[in-house]
DNA sequence: CTGCACGCCTGCCCGC
DNA sequence: TGCGGGCAGGCGTGCA
């Protein structure tokens, strides 16, 4: 579920709590998640200072003194939470508990800095993958050279996606999902980006027009600006570092909306739920052509 | 090479 | 009240 907005929400709540903080301890209580961890985590992690925390697609990247990158996936169900061990306010959410002083049964991970604040990984699912490797090196990883643009960024254009969509015969849905073809972007934002450009998930790739490609653009760039500002999308399982909700699901058009009428003005259409590729599209055969 | 089905994993929700 | 089945979906694998 954490698609680009979610995972941009949680690394700017890390921020304040990680940057520039050391890790005195790692509590490592499982060997693997959906892949195993990294060999000798805890040790070369001991002792590291947290230099920076960046984001590329759905991957978040903390930059540390030892020279090595950590990078965390948080699959389906992962998430990262921040939590003070003395003087501590916050109510965390299936996690810590404050009163038996014991970790839930899914906190797998967890980072004590130098702070007296602990950053725990929760994640039921276990579809969250981490890796430690030299900073160097991270651009050659195996799960970020071959990703594409980042759809906020310079390097994603209308012109670009005009051009990329014309070399697919798969259906303009299951290419926009692909991360080759742009960076992370899930069901959510691809089915909500579909909707706000009238652009049915089922039409081919290769019959989208430039200016419907320019539509197409345009509304992922202003559905990611918008949900990263609400903080992110809380359907099931995603929460903020304190352990907040995300509110752009108030603002959804048609992910979760079946049988409801279309919210496009000038549309008497009810949006409709079908299987596509294995997966759940929401969208308005009124309006989306 | 492309396109797509499948499995991984758990919690939740529905129907019987 | 209990239980089975379906669903959620990001991503790697393997097939045609």
């Amino acid at each position: 579920m954490p698609e680009l907005p979610e995972v941009e929400t949680v690394r700017q709540g890390l921020i304040p709590e990680m940057n520039e903080k050391i890790i005195v301890r790692l509590d490592q209580r499982r060997l693997d998640l959906r892949w195993p961890l990294p060999k000798n985590m805890s040790e070369r992690l001991t002792n590291s200072r947290i230099l920076g925390i960046s984001r590329r697609s759905k991957y978040l990247l903390f930059t540390l003194s030892n020279g090595e990158t950590l990078i965390i996936h948080l699959g389906m169900s992962g998430r990262l939470l921040a939590m003070k061990f003395k003087n501590d306010t916050r109510k965390l959410i299936g996690t810590f508990d404050l009163e038996t002083g014991k970790f839930d049964k899914h906190d797998h991970i967890i980072f004590f800095l130098d702070s007296d604040v602990a950053i725990i990984y929760n994640d039921p699912r276990r579809f969250g993958a981490m890796d430690l490797i030299p900073t160097l090196g991270l651009d050659n990883h195996k799960w970020l050279r071959r990703l594409g643009p980042e759809p906020l960024s310079n390097n994603f254009s209308s012109k670009y996606l005009y051009e990329k969509l014309k070399q697919r015969k798969s259906s303009v849905k299951a290419a926009l999902m692909d991360q080759t073809l742009i960076a992370g972007l899930g069901n959510i934002y691809v089915l909500e980006a579909l909707w706000l450009s009238k652009i049915s998930p089922f039409r081919r790739a290769d019959d989208i027009k430039k200016i419907e490609a320019e539509a197409i653009a345009i509304s992922i760039k202003n559905v990611l600006v918008a949900a990263i500002e609400a903080g992110g999308t809380s359907l099931q399982d995603f929460r903020q570092v304190g352990g907040e909700i995300g509110y752009f699901q108030r603002c959804l058009n048609v992910y979760g909306c079946s049988d409801t009428k279309c919210k496009n003005i000038r549309c008497s259409g009810t949006i409709q739920r079908v299987k596509q590729l294995g997966r759940t599209s929401y969208f308005c055969s009124n309006c989306q052509k």
